[in-house]
DNA sequence: AGAAGGACCTGCACGC
DNA sequence: TGCGTGCAGGTCCTTC
């Protein structure tokens, strides 16, 4: 499932293939839930515009677009372009293939570049979205994890009565954090799961901040963990999944003491934990 | 207002 | 063998 460093592999990748290149027919599957915005609206902003760059927000991978001329489809706004939003959800790909390539089932929307390839999202399950709007910098509803300073992640959980794991998921506090690395980084700090986020000592939100920081950065490294069907705009597994401590781990030991890891529900959400390194 | 829980959706791993 | 059941979870929406 698609968090942070995955969706980060993807945008980076994507961004290797096709910035620079005009997006020439878009073709939509006119499943109604998959698109946030009309698809009339998306294939009008679309089509003919030149992708200038594609980043990642949050869980979101953000399509910068070099606005055409004569577009209507959005309201004006002469200094600036479009943005096209795309999230992932569960089992989201965005995929750079050559045409020639088989369509996989469940793709929703084809565009067709320049260049000769295309950009394909499919998405079997259909938690994903796709939607367009006017550029803004899109910033997301959260702060950003990596990026964030000791203070401000310290100040996100004053007062806050709710477990310490559902509290990481909140993709208004902070974004781009899911259920692997909620998981992974609460079992590096030594933090229960199911603690009052707002009962953490200071110390234990700073170590919190610099284990999910790590352990982020190392999953970019390593591309990404594959759970589920994820893979990168080449269609390529990662491997961080190989490093996992807890997640998906339920039943098993411990790798740093030999304890049984136990499963429990926090937030609504499958949760892994050890319950001797984790106090 | 903040928190909690269900709905959405489909593939896959089970068990009988 | 084949079928039915349950589980996975990011986000949105409703309820408390």
């Amino acid at each position: 499932m698609p968090e942070l460093p995955e969706v980060e592999t993807v945008a980076n990748g994507v961004h290797e293939r096709v910035h620079g290149q005009r997006i020439e027919r878009v073709w939509t599957s006119g499943k109604p839930q998959t698109f946030k915005s009309p698809e009339s609206e998306i294939a009008e902003v679309l089509t003919g515009a030149r992708i200038e760059r594609v980043r990642r927000v949050g869980k979101t991978i953000v399509v910068s677009l070099e606005r055409k001329a004569d577009s209507s489809a959005l309201p004006r706004n002469d200094k600036t372009g479009a943005e096209f939003l795309v999230h992932l959800g569960m089992t989201g790909r965005l995929l750079v293939s050559a045409p020639e390539v088989p369509l996989p089932p469940h793709t929703h929307a084809v565009l067709s570049l320049s260049g000769g390839n295309e950009l394909r999202f499919v998405d079997a399950r259909r938690f994903g979205r796709l939607s367009v709007r006017i550029a803004d910098a899109y910033g997301g509803p959260g702060a950003e994890p990596l990026t964030i300073s000791e203070d401000e992640f310290v100040a996100l959980f004053r007062g806050r009565k709710l477990a310490i794991k559902a509290a990481l998921l909140n993709q208004t506090l902070l974004h781009g954090v899911g259920n692997i690395y909620a998981d992974e980084s609460l079992f590096r700090a030594g933090i229960r799961p199911r603690r009052q986020a707002g009962r953490l000592t200071r110390a234990e939100l700073l170590r919190l901040r610099k284990e999910l920081i790590a352990v982020l950065k190392n999953a970019i490294r390593l591309g990404g963990s594959s759970v589920s069907d994820y893979v990168d705009a080449d269609g390529v597994r990662g491997f961080f999944q190989l490093e996992h401590k807890v997640y998906g781990r339920a039943g098993g030991r411990c790798r740093v003491c030999g304890a049984g890891l136990k499963k429990i529900v926090v937030g609504g959400r499958t949760t892994v934990y050890c319950p001797v390194c984790q106090s």
